[in-house]
DNA sequence: GGTTTTTACGGGCTGCGTAACGATT
DNA sequence: AATCGTTACGCAGCCCGTAAAAACC
């Protein structure tokens, strides 16, 4: 058992136990989703669907248990990786930044929280100067990103 | 990100950030799970442990984030898991019983009802008859199996 | 030298698509 | 005829184990 077959499982649920649907819906061969839950079907040696006039027709009392289960588990894993995702889009590491005062009291309250805020894991530096202290103290070309 | 990767870094970090402890307790060789990890982190674009003098050492925020959401899920899963299984050990089908009435007065209120509750997807007939009506009504070698 | 992790390499398994067939409407 | 599902087949990709190396104790 496998997250993907739970997808795809919960997709032909979705798609009126038509897995023809489903399978465009997942972007899948038709054969290829047929034969993933016939081999899930064998593998856990239970029946998901009803079948008759070589359809499916409904689930199974065990197609229901699994598909009430394989929906948790997937909603939590979409918020898993959802997590998981942002973890990976924020930035790291530390940033330097210079600006005079005149600036800073525009700049600050304005920007600033909302850098901290979307990227907790950045070490913001802020030096307060005049412009001439800044332009000796820096030997990067951006006083922003050094 | 796979069910089976979640379960290999959730080892890891019970096997106190030690791949070899984690690989023996996975029956898997440390390499696989190493690679395992590797490639996880490479997919995911995201580090989850802090590594230093060649060994894990702790997690990361990423890595914090990963193993709240991998152990929720892992639970999920093995929960749908048990009751997957106990709805696949389920007999189903039909049963004819052919009992005459002295047995059955001492099978049924004992036996029977725990057969019944055991397994739910069998359908019990019971025909309460003399041992000469059963005999000549089942052509089946047992009478409790028909 | 003993642990621990990473890298390299090769083989077996599996998931998938294409194709063909079978069944139903 | 059109739709739906299963079966057959071949290939690419992966997962893993063995082996070897690198880093650290």
């Amino acid at each position: 058992m496998d997250i993907k077959q739970l997808y795809y499982f919960v997709a032909i649920v979705e798609a009126d136990f038509n897995m023809s649907k489903a399978s465009k819906a997942l972007h899948l061969s038709q054969p290829a989703l047929s034969q993933t839950i016939s081999t899930m079907e064998k593998t856990e040696n239970l029946q998901l669907f009803e079948r008759s006039h070589g359809r499916l027709q409904n689930l199974t009392g065990a197609g229901d248990v699994l598909y009430s289960h394989a929906k948790d588990i997937i909603e939590r894993f979409e918020a898993m990786t959802e997590d998981l995702q942002e973890e990976s889009s924020q930035l790291k590491g530390n940033i330097r930044i210079g600006i005079p005062p005149v600036v800073i009291s525009i700049v600050f309250p304005e920007i600033l929280p909302i850098m901290l805020a979307e990227n907790p894991k950045i070490g913001f530096k802020v030096k307060e100067a005049g412009a001439m202290e800044l332009k000796k103290d820096s030997a990067t070309p951006s006083p922003f990103l050094g």
